[in-house]
DNA sequence: TGGCTCGTTGTGAGA
DNA sequence: GTCTCACAACGAGCC
């Protein structure tokens, strides 16, 4: 049997040789491997109308680490005597160009890394479709994440946990790392008429115009992570004194995490117990795990309507404070150095994260977290569906988290960490001469300070959007009545009076909309 | 069913 | 610098 010795691995998320089970198991009784990850120009096609540059998908940077990955996986497959292949989407339909390619290379095996992201489940069902019919063989093991998100849900009945410490009791001990290494791989197959593409790069792909921008420091790709996990792994002491909590947002040039996030698609299975979750380093591991599992059995866990562990909360529409947000203007030296940081290197510290996700929602400017969603998803080079998601529901004390009472201030929290400002300072270069006193207020600072340090608020540099107090308490308000508004529907659900939820739906255009999501949970 | 515990990472005041 | 407390009080999980 000719045809079942070839063999497709087809590379999505997991841009790595080593530790990979897709690859392990495709590589296995294979004589010809076929290496593939299909180019998708919807994150690749640059889009001059984009916000920031990039294309309408994707940030610049994070097109960029892409890039870098498969430029890296496909130097590795090469010492191993393969090479990757690179094709393009037919028509921006990743899954065509799948099924395409098997048939005409005469693929008996397909084998991919299984992914639990709605978009992705629509695309590999394409897939998979055709394989049924084709009668070709697929193997889809779970790699990207520790767990198999199905099997924890399985073990608990049927319903995710919906809470970090139950996940971790049901989850119990992750399975081994693949360690076997191996020195070659079988060779590519004949491709026929295919056009194989070089790896682009941001230049080639019509970015060339963006040179002069300050760029992310972080390097995409296996090798990059490997060498970090090791730097970062070799510090025993590091490791084992390793708090979450305790980092500083505020430290650019050396980091206080690990920066593995964006490289977590192309390793990590090889960390092993040190300290304790939920602040050890395998905890943040389980961490991910955790919103990969909830993701998967939440219906509409990216959206506010329609999603059962949703707070269903009024939030305004405000287009001038949000663009101030996204575009770092909102006059907060520390929030928009985040944002600027974000546009520019594709990634910030955790809290950091937390502190602007505060800010548009519930702390300051009552946005709806699924607009932030957005643009940390287009922007962020460890950009992930569900822990994106996840963390935006936590932020806006939409679930997960409820103390909304706790709010990080936009002025204090940073100065913390950053008494003299050096982060703005590097990422607001206009603020750059401001004395420490003012750097995190300058709009308290008298003219002639702001004359001597050449920034003057208002003209140089925005005035704050929002009093923060002022509006700080009034997101405490609206939160309060939100959640007094969930309370009460959910009362009604479980059968008790209803006529006090109808009265309290009241306010402004939000009935509809709550009373839909009420019928909603009825049903489920 | 209802009561209890506890939760990765807030702030500001005061000791 | 480090600690504790008030602030005002949430909900999932568990017994």
């Amino acid at each position: 049997m000719e045809a079942a010795t070839a063999a497709m691995v087809w590379f999505r998320k997991g841009l790595r040789v080593h530790d990979n089970p897709a690859l392990d198991a495709a590589r296995r009784g294979a004589g010809r491997l076929y290496p593939v990850f299909v180019l998708d120009p919807r994150y690749l096609r640059p889009d001059p109308a984009a916000a920031s540059p990039g294309s309408a998908r994707a940030g610049v940077a994070r097109v960029r680490f892409l890039l870098e990955s498969l430029a890296d996986l496909d130097a590795r497959l090469r010492r191993l005597g393969s090479r990757l292949l690179l094709l393009r989407a037919r028509d921006d339909d990743v899954a065509d160009a799948v099924c395409a390619a098997l048939k005409d290379w005469n693929i008996g095996k397909l084998c991919f890394e299984s992914d639990t992201e709605p978009y992705a489940l629509a695309r590999d069902k394409k897939v998979t479709d055709f394989t049924m019919a084709m009668g070709i063989e697929v193997v889809t093991p779970v790699g990207h994440t520790l767990f198999d998100p199905a099997d924890i849900i399985n073990k608990n009945g049927g319903r995710p946990p919906l809470t970090y410490q139950s996940f971790i009791a049901i989850a119990g001990e992750p399975p081994e790392a693949i360690l076997e290494e191996y020195s070659e791989l079988p060779p590519v197959g004949d491709t026929g008429e295919y056009e194989l593409l070089p790896v682009p790069t941001v230049e080639e792909l019509g970015y060339g115009d963006i040179s002069q921008e300050e760029i992310s420091p972080f390097r995409g790709g296996e090798t990059e992570a490997l060498r970090r996990m090791k730097a970062s792994l070799q510090d025993k002491e590091w490791v084992a004194k390793f708090e979450k909590p305790k980092g500083d947002p505020s430290a650019f040039l050396k980091p206080a995490t690990t920066v593995l996030s964006p490289y977590l698609k192309d390793v990590y299975r090889s960390v092993r117990n040190y300290t304790k979750p939920p602040v050890s380093l395998t905890g943040q591991l389980l961490w991910r795990d955790f919103f990969y599992t909830v993701s998967f059995g939440i219906p509409n866990f990216d959206q506010m309507k329609g999603n059962k562990i949703c707070k269903q909360i009024p939030w305004s529409e405000n287009e001038e404070l949000f663009v101030a947000w996204r575009d770092g203007r909102t006059g907060f030296p520390w929030i928009d150095a985040i944002m600027i940081q974000l546009r520019k290197w594709g990634w910030m510290h955790h809290l950091a994260r937390h502190s602007v996700a505060c800010f548009l929602t519930r702390g300051d400017l009552f946005i709806h977290w699924e607009k932030g969603r957005d643009v940390f998803e287009r922007l962020l080079i460890d950009s992930d569906w569900a822990i994106n998601n996840g963390n935006w529901l936590w932020l806006s004390c939409s679930s997960f988290f409820y103390q909304y009472h706790r709010i990080y201030s936009p002025i204090t929290f940073g100065k913390k960490y950053d008494p003299n400002g050096n982060y703005i300072r590097h990422f607001i270069p206009v603020l750059k001469d401001m004395p420490r006193e003012y750097i995190y207020e300058p709009w308290t600072a008298p003219l002639s300070i702001q004359k001597k340090s050449k920034c003057i608020i208002g003209k140089d540099y925005p005035k704050p959007v929002v009093d923060h107090d002022t509006a700080s308490k009034e997101c405490r308000k609206r939160m309060g009545e939100a959640y007094a508004s969930n309370r009460l529907d959910s009362n009604s659900f479980k059968g008790k009076p209803s006529n006090l939820s109808r009265r309290k739906w009241s306010h402004g255009d939000h009935d509809a909309s709550n009373s839909s999501i009420a019928k909603l949970l009825k049903t489920s």
